[in-house]
DNA sequence: CATATACCCATTGACGCCCATATAATCCCA
DNA sequence: TGGGATTATATGGGCGTCAATGGGTATATG
């Protein structure tokens, strides 16, 4: 599977290190296995996370929004200039700065949610209320979910 | 045959783990036999499967809506955090995880029944019953629809 | 020198892999 | 065509490996 998909919520030891899911680690490319990027999640208060790779992926993203916009210049100042890229020790932890812990309000776990080509770490109560939220939003609006899924 | 049909109903071990019926085994890709993902039904107490590939469609479709807009992070998220990977062992068994069990009142056997494209998975006496009534609620609406077109 | 971070090793529990058996299905040949 | 032999499926259990976690120590960086 090269999509990260799926929740875990995996404890944050003394040193402030917290293991990346395995699955998640295994949709990282070979080459750059020991490595992934973070940055503040725009519209929620959670970190959103990825391999290198997909940074150009999103650079084309911002690159389609009307340059002359505002939303261009508040999303690539906010995305590119807050990235942080961090490495994952041998064991497959990485440690989560300061900034991007009180941003999602994480303390002594972390919750990460497959986004498919990227993913989010959350405060675990925060996080699954997050889900709740995003899926009776979803049904209300009667939004095919289902076809989603099924079709 | 390259459909899910039919239904089964299988023990679950003391480990946990479950057959997945032969059949359904089949109509799996050769690429990836050894795995499917599962995740909960929209409408019913039951779990819901089917293979990999499903989930790459699934992933292409939600990539081509706005990236920016509520909609995007709400499929994001009531899919690709809901859906769970699972491998199947050598003898074609498969662990359901705690979660979906408790949402579908699974304990000691499952009842697989085939959907086509995918599959569902319930408590025995559950799905049977669903069968029921589902049974009755078409021939009620045959019925009525009969009623509309010959009178 | 002090603090933070990377590397190494250890522990625990879960999971995958292997082997075994019983029952059912299929085959094959006289 | 009948009956024994072979194969497949569902199921049970042992055991090694890996993931998540904890901690000690070296190294780096200011």
């Amino acid at each position: 599977m090269d999509l990260f998909v799926s929740k875990y919520i995996n404890k944050i030891d003394k040193k402030g290190r917290v293991s990346l899911p395995s699955s998640f680690r295994n949709v990282l490319p070979k080459a750059n296995r020991n490595e992934i990027i973070l940055y503040k999640s725009i519209k929620t208060p959670s970190i959103e996370g990825c391999g290198v790779g997909r940074l150009k992926e999103i650079a084309k993203r911002i690159n389609n929004l009307d340059f002359f916009s505002e939303d261009y210049d508040d999303f690539s100042t906010s995305i590119f200039s807050e990235i942080i890229t961090t490495n994952i020790d041998k064991e497959g932890r990485f440690l989560i700065p300061e900034e991007l812990k009180l941003y999602a309000g994480i303390n002594t776990e972390a919750a990460f949610f497959g986004q498919g080509h990227y993913f989010q770490i959350w405060e675990p109560k925060k996080g699954l209320k997050n889900t709740e939220v995003s899926r009776i939003r979803l049904l209300k609006e009667k939004k095919s979910l289902r076809m989603m899924l099924t079709q």
